[in-house]
RNA sequence: GGUCCGGUAGCUCAGCUGGAUAGAGCAACAGCCUUCUAAGCUGUGGGUCGUGGGUUCGAAUCCCGCUCGGAUCACCA
């Protein structure tokens, strides 16, 4: 039982010694002590004064003394108002850290293998385009909450659906096909998906050329995208796709074979992987047989002129197309595609979808449809929905040019951690391996942290020009405490200064020390945070709060320059354990933190 | 118009299962490197928590109205 709960007993024997009554544990409202005032532990006494019948200070006044000679662990306590500040008692926090030493994976529930299976899908790129800052928030929030429900003991099945058919593929492959010379990622010397993305831009820029030189003519611009022969072209390709001619088939595996080569470096970048890639060319015919499935059942119907719906009316929702009138598959329809062999594939009790709050309606609609199909896992589903990336200037807009690209992105910040470093001194006497790690962990470092420590549902700004900062609550900061922590246990162990097995009891703290400790029992609340509660933001804010004040206290030793050895032992051991603790709540973010810096 | 989400310091963000004087970082200013990493530390200034009401001993936090911003309601994906 940890400090808290154990706390908490204790005030409820209080009060029924006191008062009588059986408290509720819900009226036992116990916080962390604020930095203000003296103590670990407030308990606030409000709800306690209908049983006590009498004044807050005095509550507090007799609920205090009660512990104090009645429960070993509390120490010390104080009144303030209505607020109950409890010291705990030093040996207590002891045994606590020898628990947490004790326990290389303390905190992190241990995978069984009949734990419940999370199916977790992120990513999902279109193969038209690179990934750019949209997907990099997609693809971090993805990977920390994969790592986030692993340390609770889910077993976790990471996907990736690709959106590899479609008329804007075409569209990059008629481009290829009309300019672009049989130009391949080995004969440009580009990445593969960028240069898929180059005739994409290609195909959009001639179209608009074509389509203004018909608008010159006096056709309207709806007139002019009817008539458009490159769209023609586009849709010609798109038909002779889906009739499985060879030639287009063959261009578009060549094709999607380069993007996804590019793709995967991006991804080993950015250090996120799938254990399953599912591919909507694949998946979208299941779809289909899935609603022709239901019409058959009564559950969508079909109109006169061949399309098929589903009535939504009465969830409070609109209806809702899957199959257009010439029998093609929508992007619903491929969904569902996609659900159903993904539970034909996998016994998944929870699916997640990583996806864009644009997209909220859609998930909503998707929940219901599935469940009528009379699939279990329909209703279940989560969408975990996370906030747009926008620039300064507003939203970022592909047409203008504005996208940042997720490849120049993660050069740029490795580049500025390269130049930071060099200038701070940081690289002297570092072998140009070791260089380059550190400028690749600092960089990668600064961008997760940066994206990560934001609450997913929010919206986001992120000014590129500023490019992000290494100082003050960034990934970097937490980077460079763990280095310093383990530099003191480095030099520590130079000089033979062994961390002891057990704490000297007997040694009396300081306060600082004491402050220490209070610091490590912060560790509870890290983990804490990585429980089923998704928002991975929380960890980042514990994990800088805890890194904060290792340097705060660092510092104050420092001054201090107290030079007992048992304390200094003892320092070591606290610092083992802030290391730990900060290297854990990194590992939930997918950052790394190095030895030194 | 319907539905959903957001509005906290000049900027970027925490805090929101109700609790003490609303917190960080950046930016500004003033200090701190013979002593285990200055990517650090200390201090100063900076707030009608969008707005009006309600519930409560107590509201940034819960409820209702209004307002501003965003998303969405496609035979696009």
């Amino acid at each position: 039982m940890n400090i808290e709960n154990r706390l908490q007993h204790s005030v409820i024997d209080a009060v029924k010694a006191l008062y009588g009554a059986e408290a509720d544990a819900s009226q036992i409202t116990l916080q962390t002590t604020k930095k203000e005032f003296k103590g670990h532990y407030t308990l606030i006494t409000f709800p306690l004064l209908k049983i006590s019948k009498k004044n807050p200070e005095q509550t507090a006044q007799e609920i205090g003394e009660y512990l104090l000679r009645n429960c070993p662990m509390v120490s010390e306590y104080n009144v303030i108002k209505g607020f109950l500040n409890l010291s705990i008692a030093s040996a207590v926090w002891i045994e606590l850290l020898r628990h947490i030493d004790g326990h290389p994976h303390y905190g992190f529930t241990p995978v069984a293998d009949n734990a419940p299976l999370y199916m977790v899908e992120y990513s999902s790129p279109n193969t038209n385009k690179p990934l750019h800052l949209g997907h990099v928030r997609n693809n971090l929030l993805g990977h920390s909450l994969c790592e986030v429900l692993k340390a609770n003991g889910k077993r976790v099945v990471k996907t990736n659906i690709v959106n590899d058919r479609g008329i804007h593929i075409c569209k990059s492959m008629l481009a290829w096909k009309k300019w672009g010379n049989g130009e391949t990622p080995q004969s440009s010397g580009k990445k593969g998906d960028h240069l898929i993305g180059d005739y994409y831009v290609l195909f959009d820029k001639k179209y608009k050329a074509e389509s203004a030189a018909l608008q010159a003519k006096g056709l309207s611009k709806e007139e002019a995208e009817e008539q458009s022969a490159l769209m023609r072209e586009a849709r010609e390709m798109l038909r002779k796709w889906e009739a499985d001619d060879a030639e287009t088939i063959n261009l578009w595996k060549t094709m999607n074979g380069w993007v996804y080569a590019g793709f995967d470096k991006t991804y080993e970048k950015l250090g996120v992987s799938f254990d399953k890639i599912y591919y909507e060319s694949e998946t979208y015919l299941a779809g289909k047989e899935e609603v022709l499935r239901g019409v058959k059942e009564g559950i969508f119907y079909r109109r006169e002129d061949g399309s098929v719906w589903a009535d939504l009316t009465k969830e409070g929702l609109d209806e809702k197309i899957l199959l257009r009138s010439d029998g093609t598959s929508v992007y619903m329809t491929q969904d569902i595609g996609t659900a159903k062999l993904r539970f034909d594939d996998y016994p998944i009790d929870k699916m997640i979808y990583v996806v864009g709050n644009e997209q909220n309606y859609h998930f909503q609609v998707l929940s219901i449809l599935l469940d009528k199909l009379g699939f279990d896992f329909g209703k279940g589903l989560v969408h975990f929905s996370y906030g747009m990336v926008e620039l300064p200037e507003g939203k970022m807009k592909s047409r203008e040019g504005t996208v940042v690209d997720a490849d120049d992105l993660v050069d740029e910040m490795i580049n500025t951690a390269r130049e930071t470093s060099e200038e701070l001194g940081k690289l002297d006497g570092v072998s140009p391996d070791e260089a380059d790690n550190i400028a690749r962990m600092v960089g990668l470092g600064a961008l997760k942290y940066f994206i990560l420590k934001v609450d997913p549902k929010k919206n986001m700004t992120f000014n590129p020009k500023e490019s992000i900062d290494f100082n003050g609550n960034t990934g970097p900061f937490i980077q460079y405490t763990h280095a310093r922590i383990r530099s003191i246990l480095r030099k520590a162990a130079e000089q033979n200064i062994v961390l002891p097995e057990t704490p000297d009891m007997a040694t009396e703290l300081s306060e600082k020390e004491e402050g220490l400790v209070q610091m490590l029992a912060g560790f509870d609340s890290v983990v804490k945070q990585a429980g089923t509660e998704y928002n991975v933001s929380l960890i980042g804010n514990y994990a800088y709060d805890l890194a904060k004040e290792f340097n705060q206290f660092y510092h104050d030793f420092t001054i201090l320059k107290e030079e007992n050895i048992a304390l200094r032992n003892f320092r070591l051991t606290l610092s083992k354990n802030v290391a730990e603790t900060l290297k854990k709540a990194m590992s939930l973010f997918g950052i790394e933190v190095p030895d030194r810096m």
